[in-house]
DNA sequence: TGAGATTTGGGTAATTCGGGGC
DNA sequence: CTTGTCCGAATTACCCAAATCT
């Protein structure tokens, strides 16, 4: 399999060969919190989550952007 | 329209005399996403996102088409 | 020629979406 | 103000086997 490559139109990478970050579904993150999946999605849609939308529209939360929120 | 493009079974095709790029696997795509690779295909059946396909069948994605779709 | 990983397609169960109201 | 729930529609995940690629 080959290394992830996406580029920015200057060159540089986005997502570089040795970098596959790993995305959380909304009910995976709803686990981790101990709350409802629509919950999560609303933390995204207030702006307290970062999120990645697929094509179709589904929210994907990037691990380091929950990772950190767990410790505290 | 998009223009006829020749895969190498390397993943690169050929955009100019001098310069090359490479395609991006449905598995590639998928992690990107945090999805399966056959959902990666199935946006390509629905016309969500632009495909290649090499004389064999198989799909490859360019870069340059899904890297936008990543934006937070 | 062979082994292991990946891709493809079909079918079905599970998840996610948004809106609305409590 | 935040959360959990109900609803229908849309989307995705997992099962399998066969084909393709490394």
């Amino acid at each position: 399999m080959s290394p992830i490559r996406v580029v920015n139109p200057d060159g540089t990478f986005i997502i570089g060969p040795e970098t596959t970050e790993r995305l959380l579904t909304p009910g995976e993150v709803a686990r981790l919190f101990g709350v409802d999946p629509k919950t999560v999605n609303r933390w995204a849609l207030t702006g307290r989550i970062p999120s990645v939308r697929t094509p179709s529209g589904q929210r994907r939360y990037r691990e380091t952007d929950i990772a950190p929120l767990l410790t505290t």
